[in-house]
DNA sequence: AATTAGATGTTCT
DNA sequence: GAACATCTAATTA
């Protein structure tokens, strides 16, 4: 089952952002299925986060699909080289989004292994936010604006995880974001080893 | 075990 | 020209 797209139009980007945790997300490219357990997110909240592309409005090609509803694919290159892939939420002109940071293989860990070039058994292969996209052969600007109700990325239902198993942290990598920086919207599942950092 | 260098494109100053 | 939601391999201790 998808998720629906009021899924993602709520408005509590944390939220949605912890429910997304232990959901499975899925590709389909070129005819081959890859899929995920989600381990790792963090959560950007458009337009009053100093954290987030879209800071203060900020609207540019590579921010565009932000303000779309939510339930969209908003890829970016990091770093020259690296592709990110969050979940846009809220409703349309918000602008807020999921980092999806990390998985759990589920299915085509033979093909994740071969697009990574990396062993089936190695932890690094979908943990992190580039070597996890990576694996899902999420990598050209083809995939920037995808929606996710269609058949190319999708993300589907799961049990939620209890309370109990959600770690809180800050965010990775966004210390030049002044007091944003210390909100503590990075949500992890406690106890995966398929986690970026602790 | 911990730190560093290097890759490298998009956006903004 | 600088900074950036990173990863890997190599170096240092």
């Amino acid at each position: 089952m998808k998720l629906p797209r009021d899924f993602y139009e709520r408005a509590d980007v944390t939220r949605v952002a912890k429910e997304l945790l232990g959901k499975t997300l899925h590709t389909y490219f070129d005819n081959e299925h890859t899929v995920v357990r989600i381990t790792e997110v963090e959560a950007y909240a458009g337009r009053n986060d100093k954290a987030c592309h879209a800071n203060n409005g900020l609207r540019t090609n590579r921010t565009e699909v932000m303000y779309h509803c939510g339930g969209y694919a908003y890829v970016y290159l990091c770093y020259g080289m690296h592709h990110l892939f969050n979940v846009v939420t809220n409703v349309k002109g918000m602008a807020d989004a999921v980092l999806v940071r990390a998985g759990e293989p589920i299915e085509g860990v033979s093909i994740m292994s071969k697009r990574s070039n990396k062993p089936e058994s190695d932890v690094k292969l979908t943990s992190g936010p580039s070597t996890l996209t990576q694996a899902l052969g999420i990598k050209t600007k083809k995939h920037y604006g995808l929606d996710l109700l269609a058949n190319q990325i999708w993300l589907e239902d799961a049990p939620g995880l209890n309370k109990n198993n959600i770690v809180t942290s800050t965010r990775i990598g966004v210390g030049y974001a002044e007091e944003d920086a210390l909100k503590p919207w990075r949500f992890y599942i406690k106890n995966n080893q398929w986690i970026s950092k602790k």
